[in-house]
Order: C-alpha cells, then structure tokens, then sequence
RNA sequence: GGUCGGUUGGCCGAGAGGCUAGGCAAAGCUCUGCAAAAGCUUCUACGGCAGUUCGAAUCUGCCACCGACCUCCA
C-alpha cells in the first residue's frame, strides 16, 4: 500500500511500515492530563501525531486513533502520602475535581480546534474506565506480577523479568542502575523492589476521587489507564503507540510491561516519539514554569512575546522541523514562519486561477513539474518529513508563481501534469499539513463591501493624482491594521 | 554518575560517503506616482584534531562544547 517508513523507539531505526490488518491501522496517542491548562509542548506532540494520522489517511489507510484524557487522580507522590493532582487543584480553586477536568477538557478541545487538529476516532476517559482498570490489575495478580501489599497493589518487575521479559528495554535502561538511583527515597517499605511501580493506589479518606475495589477504596496508578485503553479499543497488539519523549521512561515502559504481563504478548509494533520544545533556548515545560500556553500565541499576552501569531504559523513552525528534533521557538522564528507561511497560501491561491491552455508541452517542464509531485510522498514516506515537504511545496510554489506571472495560463505541460499539480499541491499543503488560510477565512461580508468602497474612492484620487487622499486612506487603514496591496490586477487587503 | 541525542551558511532548519534541500534576512531586478505587497535571480555552510576512502558535512577514533531523560511533564 505505501512506502512509508517510520523511526521506531523500541528498535532505535526507521522499520518498513507494515500495518497488522491493512487497510486498518491502529493509532494510540498519549493525551493530556486535565488538571491544567494544556501547555504549548504538549500541543507540539498532537499536531505531531495530527500529520502521522493525516497522512496515514491520505495513503488510505482506515486509521483508528484513540487519544485519552486523563481525568483520574494520578499520584503526585507515590511514595508519600499519596497525594492526587485533581484533588490537590480542586482544593486551591475550591471546585469540585470534576468540574476542573470539564474546564481543562473544553479548553483543551478549543485549542485542538484552533490548531486545526482532526479529532481522533475515540477520546476515552481514564475515569471511564475504571472497571477495566480493575480488571488488568486482577489479571497481573493473578498472573504473577503484581501483589497486593496495605490496601494498594504494586507491579513485581522482577517477577516480570524472571519470566523471561525486559524491563527498561525501550528507554534502555539497566534495573540495576535504576535501583542504585532510589536507594535514598523514602517510603518504600509497601514494595518488594523500589522500582515497582503502583497499578492501584490506597485512597485516604479525604481523596475525593476514589472508587472501591477488591483491595479497598482507591484509585488507578499512572500508567494503567494506557494499557487498559488502547487494549480495549485497539487489541492486545496494535500498529502504532505515539507520545512525548519524556514519556518513555516510566510511562511507556510500564505500559509494556503492563500489556505483556496481562496479555502475555509485545502490545505496539512501532513507537514513536517526539522531542522537546524550547523558547529562547530553554525548555519550555510546567516544572520550569516558562511555558506559554498556546492561547497565548493567539492573543499574544505574553511579556515574552511582541505581538499576536495566529494558530497556523505556530503550526507551520513545528511543521518546519522534524518531530524527532528538538524545536527551539524565538520570535525571529515565528516571524520568519508567518511569512513563509503566507508564500505558500499566496501559490495557493494563484494556482486556483490558473487556466489549462492547450499548447505544446515541454518535455522537460512536465517532467519536473512530475518530479516535484512525486517527491511529496518520497519525503513522507520517509518517516513523516515534513520539513522536506515543506522545500518541495516551496518549488513548487516557485513553478506557480511564474505560471500565474506569465498570463496566469500553464501552457507547457501536459493536462494530466497540471491536474497532479493542483491535487499534490492542495491535498498535502490541507489536507496532509493540515494548513490554512486564515486571512481568507476571517473575511466578512459587510467589512469586504465597506473596503470595497474604500478602495475604490483611493482609486479615484489615484487616477486624479490626488496623492494626498490616496496616502493618507492607505495609511489610516494601516493604523487600523488593514494592509492595502497595490498590484495590476487590482488592489486588495489583508488584516494584519 | 548512567543512558541517549545534538553541534550545518547572518538566522532557522532538512539531509546523511560523490548528484552542493528549503525558508527568513541581504543584494540585484520586475511591477509602481511614492511606498508597501507580490514575484524572479544571486548568495556553496556542515564544532576541533586524526584516520578509513579515488572521494567525508555524511563512516571510525579521540577531544571540546550543548541538551534531554534517570518515579511532575508531551
């Protein structure tokens, strides 16, 4: 069906992707935990994982992408007193927990919205899940992985291990070492080995979220929630697990060991992950407290920001390195993004007014025309790149430009070439990049008549050689931020 | 300390043994009342030192920086 490549984590190389029932194609997704406002980085890894699902699709591939919300109390310290991140924030802005993961749910789908992000097939809750949660657990134990020890119950990586399994085998890491690093943290003694890790956590009394179970009153450990969702909707082995970088370790490990211990066989077959974001060269993350929130951008409320960035040019500006990169976001950056962004809207939109004229065809033109099609799914093929894609829209932006200067009529190629050319260009710069043209979208109809008017009285004092209207209409509009464009064609605006 | 990654032109960023991405900036040009906008053209870089090779930014070794992860995190 495809050519397509991907970097797997699990074998540190890009493997031939191979789907374990074609055409479906089983896509899960690390979601965001909704205690907070979903911070830029974690949007980094969703339009991430939006081009992987987009493009999946666009080869034709019947994707099913499960994403989660995390709504259940996780533990913030497991070794103390088992603190819950939901009850703790509740209790600051004195909301009921629920009410918190609504809030943060809805800003989180805005957000989603606003980035032009698909939403995926199935967005499970972790609190909507508990029964199953409960069950995994019950299957560890009864497996011989997991024990029960005061009211909670703890995964047994060493029983795991004994049977023949490795843990830390995707972030490589040695048990040894992991070992040696906890021998100073306390409160272990509910554990066989300080690196096992809870799958159900003893509640105190004054936990507001906590559900009963065969060990008492409690609530679900981190990484359950994972394992138990993407089995249930994606099967006990599916194509492709995604998530942040940081994840890999514990989270992701311990969902292998999670899905192996209960189900007895390797759950993903291709893991991928996406690398850190920074601004100005440092980590942009909640711990560091630097991060700014992708609204933010929007609104352009920032002392570290100079002005607003629509949705579409943070989106190009991650599209324009590897997932797999580090990305440093500057504002030299977002202004060169704006910019490149609108070169490419502008061939867009020339190409829809090009007209076929019937001529001879250039052998050579055609071909490259041809090339430059084709080389778009070369570069995604090869694990996702779009920063590769991007250069190659760019030459082809280049071929339009001159097209459209040239009587805006494409005589050199053959039909067939031309109609690849639109199809190619529009569906991986939409439909693929999940880009658009918001100045286009933000137009209203009784501001475009007023402008028309506008426009037309300065073309008036143009022709009379009334300098001082027509400036003084073109700067007024630009203080209003109304930008007038002068061309052959006409004159038009844009609202900066 | 352990594990993993990085160092590419003025800036950002792909690539990965020969075919010298792309964007932004800059310069020149076209258009133009001036300007802006838009477009065209130009601009041969890969941390240091060795080595392998006919040939290295790309492979190997050493060194120097930078960063991430190691029970908050995407």
């Amino acid at each position: 069906m495809s050519d397509l490549t991907i970097y797997n984590t699990l074998s540190r190389q890009k493997e031939k992707f191979e789907p374990i029932n074609p055409p479906y194609v089983g896509l899960y997704c690390c979601g965001p935990t909704v205690y907070s406002d979903v911070h830029l980085g974690n949007t980094r890894t969703f339009i991430s994982f939006d081009l992987v699902y987009r493009y999946l699709k666009f080869l034709g591939y019947k994707v099913r992408y499960v994403r989660n919300i995390t709504d259940a109390g996780h533990l913030t310290n497991e070794a103390g007193e088992g603190k819950n991140r939901m009850e703790d924030q509740a209790k600051l802005e004195k909301l009921e927990p629920m009410e918190i993961v609504q809030k943060y749910t809805v800003g989180f789908h805005e957000v989603c919205r606003l980035f032009n992000l698909l939403p995926p097939t199935i967005e499970p809750t972790a609190t909507g899940h508990i029964v199953e949660q409960i069950e995994m657990t019950q299957k560890l134990i009864d497996n011989g992985v997991a024990y029960a020890s005061n009211g909670s119950v703890y995964f047994d990586v060493n029983a795991y291990n004994a049977k023949g399994n490795n843990y830390g085998k995707l972030s490589g890491r040695n048990i040894d070492e992991l070992i040696a690093g906890y021998r100073d943290l306390d409160g272990q003694d509910e554990k066989r080995n300080p690196i096992d890790f809870a799958l159900w956590k003893k509640a105190s009394p004054e936990h507001i979220m906590q559900w009963n179970s065969p060990w008492g009153s409690g609530f679900p450990g981190w990484h359950l929630e994972c394992s138990v969702m993407s089995t249930k909707y994606l099967g006990k082995q599916f194509d492709i697990h995604a998530g942040g970088m940081d994840l890999k370790f514990p989270h992701h490990e311990c969902e292998i060991a999670q899905n192996v211990g209960a189900c007895g066989n390797e759950p993903v077959r291709y893991w991928m992950h996406t690398n850190m974001l920074n601004f100005n060269g440092q980590k942009m993350s909640k711990s560091l407290g630097n991060s700014i929130l992708p609204m933010q951008f929007i609104t352009g409320e920032h002392p570290l920001l100079d002005k607003p960035y629509s949705a579409m040019t943070v989106r190009f500006l991650f599209m324009q390195s590897h997932y797999s990169s580090e990305l440093d976001i500057t504002i030299k950056g977002l202004q060169d993004a704006e910019k490149g962004l609108r070169k490419l809207m502008n061939a867009a939109k020339y190409l829809a007014e090009l007209k076929f004229d019937t001529a001879a065809s250039d052998e050579q033109q055609d071909k490259l025309i041809q090339e430059l099609c084709n080389e778009c799914k070369t570069v995604m093929d090869d694990d996702f790149n779009a920063p590769k894609l991007l250069a190659t829209l760019y030459e082809l932006a280049t071929q339009i430009n001159i097209y459209y200067n040239d009587g805006k009529k494409v005589s050199n190629i053959s039909k067939a070439t031309f109609n690849q050319l639109q199809t190619t260009y529009n569906g991986y710069l939409f439909d693929v990049l999940g880009l658009s043209d918001e100045a286009a979208a933000g137009n209203n109809e009784a501001l475009d008549k007023v402008m028309q008017l506008v426009i037309d009285i300065r073309k008036q004092s143009r022709e009379t050689k009334d300098w001082t209207t027509s400036d003084k209409i073109r700067d007024a509009l630009k203080n209003a931020g109304i930008e007038i464009k002068d061309s052959k064609d006409g004159t038009t605006y844009e609202i900066g």
